[in-house]
DNA sequence: GACGCTTGTTACAATTCGTAAGGTTTAGGA
DNA sequence: TCCTAAACCTTACGAATTGTAACAAGCGTC
């Protein structure tokens, strides 16, 4: 896929530039336009991904602009306004902007807002793949399942997987019971701590360790666990 | 469809207040949480639409709940705090923040932002077409049709539609079964929950699934439903 | 009214997962 | 080296949750 192409239309060449430079830097295409006419000429012909508009344009009203951008193009549109009063916040979100910035703006927060609204757009589409890899194993977070060479696909539980995916997250590293204990949702105090062996000796016998010399995971006694396998994510 | 959950994590009971009156009479369910560990007991049992987080909590780090809430669970997540700094906003939208509100906030730009990203959400999410395609599937809403390359039309009903519209809508998200329950118009408290599973046991056996080893419909323990079909409405 | 289709209900089977209980391992002191 | 207490592992069990077959009620069609 193509770089993401950003559209700036703003009167002032120079705040063009400082936008259009930052933008490029971080990997877009951009196009820029001085004039809310020729914005709507270039829309005609595409659509870009994200467009940044300012409200104070010389030969059009930049709301009605916004608004029928956003409505009829469904692009992201975020505008970028000297205007600071709440009203005029309030109601350029209303209209159909994506996001306000104020004048003056840092260009680096400009870039990280519009990688944020692309990001959403995105993972709606197509979220991340849950495939975890690891000393010949797989380990699937979408279809609950082990497998590797020796052993058939073997299904794990949602409890066991939440156990695995923190080790996953963490490999080579001590992971604390207390750590362990919030994260798998256990309240401080309960006797909690004899669920999470049972979980982790479940998934111990799903991973075929041996129970005298565990390869994968290793208990610290009176500390933790540390998963030792060598993970890639794919 | 009810009112969207808006939920509010801030350790400032006053603030709670006053984010939940503004959201509350826009319309949206809410509900408020002072430490990040009661937040992360209730998203066990159901994904909010759009999460206002403060990142300065007393019992956890913000920037990390967010990572994960935003990656995992696809939720609208959007940081309220006091820290201004330009680096601090870079790096919240970074780590997959959608938006970042700078304290004091007017409780009516929250609004409007909110409004926003949901408006977006939706419109991206279902562009008024009555037919969906995942994993080879395609699912027609106007002739309550399901097809393969491998299965002929399989009709569907009109109930195992509304189950499968609930998870094309929201795709590898949980899908709790009160909110299930919430969306079929289940009377809470009834004995729907058997019904439910009978839909989706329908649903499934039309789609093919396994029983031992679903791919589509996942079913998470005593939480609820995950979807995992690549969504897209045609 | 008979038929077919949809859908909730019931009853029972299957699964999940924490708890209890007893065994094993570990660290450290005598 | 041996002993002890604490930490940890494993197995079995059962409560809660979920799956599904079978039945029945409701509804439109002929």
């Amino acid at each position: 896929m193509t770089d993401p192409l950003v559209t700036i239309l703003d009167d002032a060449p120079e705040i063009r530039q400082i936008l259009a430079d930052a933008l490029e830097d971080a990997g877009f295409r951009t196009m820029s336009f001085g004039r809310a006419t020729e914005f709507e000429a270039f829309l005609r012909k595409t659509t870009p991904a994200v467009c940044l508009v300012d409200l104070s344009l010389p030969d059009k009203d930049g709301l009605t602009l916004v608004h029928r951008l956003a409505l009829e193009q469904g692009a992201v549109v975020i505008i970028i306004s000297g205007r600071a009063q709440v009203q005029d916040r309030v109601m350029g979100l209303e209209l159909g902007a994506d996001d306000y910035i104020i004048k003056p703006f840092d260009p680096a927060e400009v870039v990280a807002r519009v990688r944020a609204h692309l990001r959403k757009e995105r993972s709606a589409a197509q979220a991340q793949s849950n495939i975890a890899t690891f000393n010949g194993w797989t380990a699937n977070f979408d279809s609950y399942v082990l497998e590797n060479d020796e052993n058939p696909a073997t299904p794990f539980s949602h409890a066991e997987g939440e156990v695995l995916r923190l080790f996953l997250d963490s490999p080579k590293r001590l992971i604390s019971r207390a750590q362990m204990q919030e994260s798998l949702g256990g309240v401080a105090g309960e006797s909690f701590d004899r669920a999470m062996d049972v979980r982790i000796s479940r998934l111990r016998t799903k991973l075929r360790e041996d129970p005298k010399n565990p390869r994968l995971i290793k208990t610290i006694y009176g500390a933790g666990y540390i998963f030792l396998g060598d993970v890639t994510w794919v």
